[in-house]
DNA sequence: ACCTGAACACCGTTCAAGT
DNA sequence: ACCTGAACACCGTTCAAGT
């Protein structure tokens, strides 16, 4: 079961239950014990606003919630039918781009309130990345689903105009710091979609994922595989440790990019 | 409707069908010809085997095929029951990894067949990474499952060996070697599967994502986004095409390498 | 105006029945 | 031995019915 707890719902002006006692997902216990029958399922009416179902629904992709975003779930998160949904959102696809809003404008926050002085640009872009990074695999269920989206969301635009700025200030020309800006950005959403795909497959899956390593490096003969036996160590350090792996790529990338502002400057 | 030609049904040297005629996917209009009643649906039995079962999946997920693995779909396209698929793979999940296999084994050929000389490393390695993109990006639904998989298969060792060995002879130390090696791979790994996320979306959602971006860029004042105003060209350029922001994600990262390499010695 | 609930066309998977 | 087909617990989505 992925119950989790919600007392969030009381932070929202706009969620209001009109039966007293609310959505069946609070109390537990404490609820049972107030009941007169057993399980009194009075038929409740909620309603809803498209915060509270935002809401709802970042619970439940949360890692904590651990749950693919499923309107049956989200439903059973509100305390409302899973079809009142559609009252708010036109469909699925309607509330993921949503999701993918907000999480857009908490990665761009979470990176302001993070970054270093403009002028260390790498630490600078190292900071912004990491938030996209963080914030979207604090829900790697919506990650999945939002990582290739494009919303039309002013804050993403200024993240944009600074990203650039940086390059720029760096001493990339304009159309060389955009189109780094945009391998960059890209490098950083691909990766957290990679790493987030792998955190949703259920336990046994990964487990049979790793178990497949395991039998390939056991019976791997050392005379064939001179270099892979030699570097064992370290490639068993980077196996499905995906945070060093992207940590790796993206200091070699930054390497790169810093070759690219010499070769301008020069 | 997703038909697509079955005349690679014939190759098959496993692929029997009991009954004259076989499956109804076949032929088309000359098939009606044939027929004596209207759609005479005699009881046929079809005989299955791994390899026509992936070969059925493959076609199903290519490009032309266009279409999601689905235990229905694969079914049809075989000419047989849905379920007869658990016979030969324990779950979806298990047919998935015998495909991964599958894809692995033909990245490695087409890089292999496409290689140049080992001293050439930059070269090699573009040569062995934009391999594994075109092999997985034929079949996008597929490559979506796939990229975050590990299978046991030899021949990826064999490609690891061969990896680590060029970065190794460019210059690096072994761990350094493994490292990269790792890095690169999982680049090339996660752009792909990113590229193939948002190709699988169905034509509507990603023409929502078009305009989202066509819209964004027609509203942003020139006075506070000055730089992307000025990159505009290039950002459009960009924009919705995967295979470059790849290319410049691997330049900029193969620059990294190279700065490495001249670290390394000395 | 907005939530409920039955209904539909799909999913993956299981299992008894056929051949 | 292996394919068939009914059945089940899920998906997203639509729509008439309730309040």
């Amino acid at each position: 079961m992925t119950q989790i707890e919600t007392d969030s719902h009381m932070d929202g002006r706009d969620t209001t239950v009109d039966t007293p006692g609310g959505a069946d997902t609070t109390g537990g216990a404490a609820g049972d014990a107030k009941g007169t029958a057993k399980a009194t399922r009075r038929p409740r009416r909620v309603t809803l606003s498209r915060e509270s179902i935002l809401d709802a629904a970042l619970r439940l992709c949360s890692r904590e919630g651990g749950a693919v975003l499923t309107f049956s779930r989200l439903g059973k998160e509100l305390g409302a039918d899973p079809t009142a949904v559609y009252r708010h959102f036109r469909d699925k696809d309607d509330l993921v781009l949503a999701l993918t809003d907000v999480m857009i404008v908490e990665a761009v926050q979470r990176a302001r309130a993070g970054a270093p002085p403009r002028q260390q640009w790498r630490e600078w872009l190292l900071t912004t990345v990491r938030s996209i990074r963080s914030v979207y695999l604090e829900r790697p269920a919506l990650a999945v689903l939002a990582a290739t989206r494009t919303t039309a969301s002013p804050v993403e635009s200024e993240s944009v105009e600074e990203i650039i700025g940086v390059l720029h200030d760096a001493g990339l020309p304009v159309a060389q710091a955009a189109e780094s800006c945009r391998a960059l950005v890209d490098l950083t959403l691909a990766f957290t979609q990679y790493t987030a795909a792998f955190q949703i497959l259920d336990e046994e899956t990964q487990a049979k994922d790793d178990r497949a390593w395991a039998v390939k490096y056991a019976t791997l003969p050392a005379a064939r595989f001179p270099l892979v036996h030699a570097s064992a160590a370290r490639l068993t350090e980077l196996f499905r440790n995906d945070d060093e792996v992207f940590e790796l790529a993206l200091a070699t990338f930054l390497d790169g990019i810093e070759a690219k502002i010499q070769r301008a400057r020069g």
